[in-house]
DNA sequence: TGCTCCGGTCAACAATCGTTGACATAGATC
DNA sequence: GATCTATGTCAACGATTGTTGACCGGAGCA
């Protein structure tokens, strides 16, 4: 019933509403507790045409993951600016998507759990955001990067899905500057001078 | 028909076979891929006997997390021993649960993106982690306890959950130098002094 | 007019889930 | 022996899930 009104509205696609819903539920509950239901109830149309759309849950996710994220802005000058940009995206809160305070890294961390959708995720962690902080890095480049990202997570975690109350009614700046801090301490200390010494016994 | 073979014999009740059966399964998959008939099957039992033990899905869960955590092992001196304790035990799998390489911290990990199991995971990580912590540390020492949780929390998801592989095929000594060095800058730098100096902009 | 394709609905499938209540069995107690 | 209670089993409930196939209205085309 909704063609093209008359003339050459924009208008977004049946398909595009449903993609759009599915990132916000699944942001906001894990991978198994969203239901495919929902989502249709949410743009008003039947289950079925959402399975039609994307041909099972799981590509409907691939494709949201995929939709939800963006490329990691990496500054390309010295390793502090990179830390500070980073500590400020882990709080960002997607500006296009502005309900609650889902951001495009929400859909991420909601969905280690699940099976089906860990992999999708992993793959998007290593390509979008690893590989490229890697770049930037000493050795081991990797390893620093992946800490990086696992420390991202874990606080964007806490923050947003677990509520913990530190992170969740701590002053924003407050928190960007540790967490600043502690991404620029990974990306240059030497491991073997520093890291080991007291590592023997 | 199992009742107390004649003499002393410890053995384990049905409830407790249960609980650790619970524990594997809620280690290694989420809170809903988690069905209270596969834990049954392990033990060998009903599963309506597993319901009548302990009310329901969510009591067992909450129980099982119970039974599974073990209190942090913090060294009362310096934040460097500290540190490197903390290091050490986010790559400690469990001794007595030998299966795989499952360990107490991963039933937690596992589980924070459904909404019934993360309101018992966050009790457990603020008054079983995070308070013991933040009273080791300057201030903010909450902010401070919340984002050393935080980081041990991500690279233990990403290790063992995630797998990603920088984190899952590492040398662990080099990773636990590295991560002793960030969970040791965490304790000590002034936000004020070192943090906020390039966020005026 | 007739045909076909797109956008979408409707009803139902088979499976799985947590949950419940009725019933069985075996010791312990009286 | 009769009764009670702990330890289980069995069968089924109602709800929800992802998924499937039949169907339908309207637009474009011949």
């Amino acid at each position: 019933m909704r063609r093209q009104s008359a003339v050459q509205k924009p208008e977004i696609s049946t398909r595009d509403r449903i993609l759009n819903a599915a990132v916000l539920r699944f942001s906001r509950r894990s991978y198994e507790e969203t239901g495919l239901r929902d989502i249709a109830a949410d743009v008003g149309i039947d289950v079925s045409y959402v399975h039609r759309c994307f041909g099972s849950k799981k590509r409907l996710f691939a494709e949201a993951v995929e939709a939800a994220i963006r490329p990691v802005h990496l500054p390309t000058s010295g390793t502090g600016e990179v830390a500070c940009s980073l500590a400020q995206q882990v709080f960002a809160r997607d500006a296009t998507r502005s309900h609650g305070n889902i951001g495009p890294l929400d859909i991420v961390v909601r969905s280690f759990a699940s099976e089906d959708a860990a992999r999708v995720v992993r793959q998007f962690i290593l390509k979008d955001f690893i590989n490229p902080l890697a770049e930037k890095l000493d050795q081991p480049a990797a390893s620093r990067a992946t800490l990086i990202a696992a420390f991202l997570a874990g606080v964007r975690i806490f923050r947003n899905v677990l509520r913990i109350a530190p992170l969740f009614k701590a002053e924003r700046s407050e928190l960007e500057g540790l967490i600043a801090n502690v991404i620029e301490e990974m990306m240059k200390v030497d491991p073997v001078a520093q890291g080991h010494r007291r590592l023997t016994g």
